[in-house]
DNA sequence: ACCATATTGACATAACATGGTAAATAAAAT
DNA sequence: ATTTTATTTACCATGTTATGTCAATATGGT
């Protein structure tokens, strides 16, 4: 069976990572270069550059070339696929606190 | 920096596997045994196993004993988290599409 | 007690992820 | 043209994950 979906693959193994999700806050809220987004951890410049990849690949996030500096941002749509996905069970819970409201009053 | 929710570290990851994702909606549908979980795919009576334990540390599953078989069902609350995180996000593309609604209008 | 069924644990292995350093590339500044 | 700055790639080490096989354990049926 299983899905044929490889685009919540990456999209969720992205968001596995803490440093990772913790990137994507930071470049929703500003434009980043990479450069200025090393300063932030303790790893290496090649560290972010890898979970820039990884992100990238998984359409989390954009860069866009300016001079010499690679800035990132939020990909538009980034996790809409990933909130799409927790729609269907996002349903589920609703329903039952619905029961519970229900029971309470 | 990052932030300290493991919790979201195992979720995520649990979810980035298609096999999980699809035994995910399947117990969502039908409380299961392993063994008719194991019956849906091609791998071994382990793999299925191990997946489930990953899983279950995520809490995304919970599993009961009946007799010499183990049921599983989905957690309740199981996605909450994670829709959760994707809150703050869900309205940054929704306010973007607010925009694009005026600029319509 | 014995056998069949259901599940997990131990161990092996291949693949992948993560992070480091250093070399390579690209663009800007001098 | 050379140097400096910004970033990516290549290469290496280590750790984790996915999966397999096979042994061990647990439960229920006869």
């Amino acid at each position: 069976m299983v899905e044929y979906t490889l685009q919540l693959d990456s999209i969720f193994a992205s968001l596995s990572d803490p440093t990772r999700r913790d990137i994507l806050a930071r470049v929703a809220q500003d434009e980043l270069s990479v450069g200025d987004l090393v300063k932030r951890y303790e790893v290496s410049f090649a560290a972010i550059s890898k979970h820039l990849m990884v992100m990238e690949r998984a359409k989390l996030i954009t860069k866009r070339k300016e001079g010499r500096k690679q800035m990132v941002s939020l990909a538009p749509d980034a996790l809409k696929s990933a909130d799409e996905y927790l729609e269907q069970y996002r349903q589920m819970w609703q329903s039952r606190y619905d029961k519970l409201d229900t029971l309470i009053k």
